[in-house]
RNA sequence: GCCCCCAUCGUCUAGUGGCCUAGGACACCACCCUUUCAAGGUGGCGGCACGGGUUCGAAUCCCGUUGGGGGUGCCA
């Protein structure tokens, strides 16, 4: 509650790749520090004995530079570690120990569970809060929840209020000594001297028993803020087991990294206005925590994919040439590398960008002008060279191309004078020629790339098509 | 089981007691445009979970029901 500048905090654990929860996260926490002149504290809660990863912590990094959070910006604090503050933590439970807010117990995981059982109660009944016990191996220290009532100020939320009797006493210290989560969290909080905690809903649970450390270590806890979970089509929370949640994975893909954040943001929020597409300054104008609604968000790829579509028809084409060139040069490209000609894709490039809703799929879109022999989908051949103008109007289409002036303008114009003299539509007519040059059905517009591939390779593959069947 | 949270079109949302005959976006459908496919344009389908209150008046306030979700670790 402190009224001087407000620091927020990010606070992931290193487990794997970057969830996009956790950079939705995140962005509301950059968000309301670029919003209200605060600090963005990153923080890495490594703590956990068996799950973390160093390498995970530059992933981390990355992802947060990738949606708009830059480490070098002055808003920017961290990253710090959690497990390099083990000791405040210790010290913390310590002296909660030491001034009575704590207590040993010597029962094992099975030993509470049976007593539960026979008392017929779910959990640890405070069964060792008056036995004296000191610490030792294997005796774990347990926070004695106070009798009485918790009230949580959520800013999302309003008031939440808890009853101290359905919370256990928790675990503070395990077994061997080290820190739990819960008091660790806290501790760091303390001395980051975080302001405000806004985090998913998920941790709603745990904030009585927080707040009630805060209390007990006799600091004023920070501002609690709760925004809702994202969430799959079956309603369950978005999980790394079953759900494509990574962010590098939707990098990858070719989402991007504008389309990402402004997807994320309508989620659980929408900016003032029938526009859904708006720039990150409008967002850090307009957002509040107190606006953002309280219940779950479904994580809608298709919509996401759709923002995408719309971003990249708003890139200036030079910026959509560079961003396509990355991609058409990875490892995604399925030509060999020295087919690939920058020239050829910046004359088609207009006729892409329209076209594609992920950058991902402009390799598809013009990999037929880069491979020797572009693979012919036999469904789609079939169906086009079933008609019966096929044949001869293909033919006379590879006879007039041996001629004309060789651009997209007369290329059209040949072909539709073959058309005309068939009665057959354009629309129609070029299914077989478009099945020859590109191997599929859809496409790209067709006199541009047959222009762009050449008068003797496109006749080479009008010549193989009409010899295939 | 227990604790907590939530509830507007299929989905994301606008809505903070009269402006609501409930607005927008995605998806879907139709039409227009058109060189296939897109893009663009126009139109359409479709919602306040239910039941009680409060009020002159309720999507908006209260209670209950139902339905969802989260948590319930010596994980974070």
């Amino acid at each position: 509650m402190s009224t001087a500048t407000p620091r927020y905090r990010f606070a992931p654990s290193p487990t794997g790749y970057f969830h996009v929860g956790g950079a939705r996260t995140a962005l509301y926490n950059w968000l309301l520090a670029l919003k209200n002149n605060g600090t963005f504290v990153l923080r890495i809660e490594d703590t956990d004995e068996s799950r973390n990863q160093p390498q995970w912590t530059q992933g981390i990094i990355d992802a947060l530079a990738w949606i708009g959070i830059d480490s070098n910006d002055p808003h920017f604090e961290g990253p710090y570690f959690q497990s390099t503050n083990a000791e405040a933590h210790v010290a913390a439970a310590h002296k909660l120990f030491a001034a009575g807010h704590a207590y040993y117990c010597d029962l094992t995981t099975e030993q509470i569970q049976e007593r539960a059982k026979a008392a017929g109660l779910n959990g640890y009944d405070g069964y060792s809060r008056d036995r004296g016990l000191a610490a030792g191996p294997g005796h774990v220290l347990r926070f004695k929840v106070p009798a009485g009532k918790t009230i949580v100020h959520d800013t999302v939320r309003g008031e939440v209020e808890f009853d101290n009797s359905t919370i256990e006493d928790f675990v503070l210290l395990r077994g061997n000594g080290t820190p739990v989560f819960l008091i660790a969290n806290v501790v760091d909080d303390m001395t980051m001297n975080i302001t405000h905690v806004v985090r998913a809903e998920e941790h709603l649970p745990n904030t009585p028993k927080q707040q009630m450390l805060w209390d007990a270590l006799g600091v004023t806890p920070p501002v609690w803020a709760h925004v809702p979970v994202l969430v799959n089509e079956q309603r369950k929370k978005l999980s790394k087991r079953r759900d494509k949640v990574a962010v590098e994975q939707y990098r990858e893909e070719g989402i991007l990294p504008e389309a990402m954040v402004n997807y994320l943001m309508t989620l659980g929020w929408a900016p003032i206005g029938d526009t859904e597409i708006v720039p990150w300054e409008q967002i850090v104008q307009e957002f509040s925590l107190e606006s953002v609604n309280h219940s779950p968000a479904f994580f809608d790829i298709k919509k996401l994919q759709a923002f995408n579509g719309e971003y990249i028809r708003k890139m200036p084409l030079a910026d959509f040439v560079v961003a396509a060139n990355n991609i058409l040069t990875s490892a995604a490209a399925t030509w060999p590398a020295e087919r690939y000609k920058p020239e050829v894709f910046a004359a088609m490039a207009p006729l892409v960008q329209t076209r594609v809703a992920v950058m991902a799929e402009v390799v598809d879109m013009v990999d037929f002008l880069f491979m020797a022999e572009p693979p012919i989908d036999d469904a789609a051949f079939t169906k086009a060279f079933s008609a019966d103008f096929a044949i001869p109007t293909l033919t006379q289409i590879a006879t007039a191309f041996e001629t004309i002036e060789w651009n997209a303008e007369s290329i059209k114009q040949a072909v539709e004078a073959v058309g005309t003299e068939h009665e057959v539509k354009l629309g129609k007519l070029q299914g077989p020629l478009r099945i020859a040059i590109t191997g599929r059905s859809v496409g790209p517009p067709l006199f541009e790339p047959i222009e762009l591939l050449g008068r003797d390779e496109s006749l080479r593959r009008i010549r193989a098509a009409l010899s295939r069947k």
